[in-house]
DNA sequence: CGCGGCTTTGATGTTCATCAAGTAAAGTGG
DNA sequence: CCACTTTACTTGATGAACATCAAAGCCGCG
């Protein structure tokens, strides 16, 4: 049997570290499947059998907070690793994970990932690596929320799927008003009211999901100055 | 010559991995060094050239922010490893550490460590959980950090420094009321009123510095519903 | 059709920052 | 040792940032 993996651009960047037969051992422990755009595919309080990651699509990882709300702690994206944020360390996912668009996703096995770790130190060191870079991550975004004002959170989203996503500055929205609430931490209404004022002032126009930037360097400042 | 670290409190929870002759080697390149309350021991963009954890005493993790505003990122414990947040990943330092209280910080070549990840498989997993545990603590306090009110988030820091720290009702605050406020993303001001309000209310008492917690019930309830 | 979810706008109130002013404590130089 | 600055702390007054409540339009879906 032929093993996909090798042409997957996943293995380029991290299964590099894993030579000849050990990919054909890696890929005969792989599962693939799809995930359709609203469906959640991992629930808060599963028990952690596999290590997952995103071959393809968008998707957004969310948790119920102290207080009972929904809460968006990212978004994932093409080779982002699913379940590094407690994989190592938890028994059960504290958080959950639900496809913004139609999505493919790529698990392993436990066992294997382990066993990896413990006889190819190459693959190691990439692990540390990309867990290493989660959490400054992490830090950064989550730091900057703090701080920022709603024009700042709101126009700091847009740029991020004008930039890091879609690579243009006309897209579609792939998510609500609620949902760009429950990340930043803002009222849907107040969402609503920034992304209106931003219409106004010729900033951004608007037509229901669709966004399209006008004044990138405006909403740049906005993020800056905020 | 004698190795120290075979008693050391670390050695236990962490280079149990690393076997007798390892052990040897690990100290040899060790480095251990005290630093009074008050210094700061490394500078946001420093190289990062070796691997640091600490021994003893307490520090904030601290960084400028897009802003030019000092903001502090997480506090540091003894065994907390204080070169994790971005050792793997990148070249310089993007925070600033800073003792808080008279401190022992331990220190290795970053040599040595990757060496021990790319060689000894234990040693490899032990690293990737205590990352992974770390990215999930950052996340936890992180995002409950956003959404809490000014006295969810005091409160928070008071039974934080309780029940983590001094293992007590009462204990000085090691911190002043600026850096409470540039934890929390609260101004000076709003920090003192608050405080002011819990000792009117009765559910803690202050002098100054000391902090004595009256009634640990509420302030508990405070966080809850907050 | 009617229902539920998402969106929008307005009115109102709470949460919090900022400005201003003053006190206390702690170091600094003569 | 005292005048002197500096730094931390505190309180009040004001306004800006934001949530909440209420009402209504829109749209997809059974």
């Amino acid at each position: 049997m032929h093993c996909e993996c090798e042409h997957c651009d996943i293995n380029n960047a991290f299964y590099g570290a894993i030579k000849d037969a050990s990919v054909e051992r890696f890929c005969e422990a792989r599962m693939e499947f799809h995930v359709p755009a609203g469906k959640k595919f991992i629930n808060q309080g599963d028990e952690i059998r596999n290590f997952k990651y995103l071959k393809e699509g968008l998707i957004k990882l969310h948790r119920i907070d102290s207080n009972a709300r929904e809460q968006i702690i990212s978004f994932g994206r093409p080779m982002d690793f699913i379940s590094i944020q407690n994989f190592f360390s938890e028994k059960y996912y504290n958080y959950s994970a639900t496809a913004l668009e139609n999505s493919v996703v790529c698990q392993f096995d436990m066992k294997v990932i382990n066993e990896l770790i413990r006889t190819n130190g190459e693959f190691a060191q990439k692990m540390i690596q990309i867990s290493s870079m989660a959490l400054n991550k992490t830090i950064n975004t989550g730091l900057d929320l703090i701080r920022k004002t709603m024009y700042g959170k709101i126009a700091g989203i847009i740029l991020f799927f004008s930039n890091e996503i879609y690579k243009s500055t006309e897209f579609d929205l792939p998510v609500s008003r609620k949902e760009i609430g429950q990340f930043t931490g803002l009222s849907i209404e107040t969402v609503i009211r920034v992304i209106s004022e931003f219409r106004k002032d010729g900033i951004i126009k608007v037509y229901g999901k669709k966004i399209e930037i006008i004044d990138k360097q405006r909403l740049t400042a906005i993020i800056e100055h905020s």
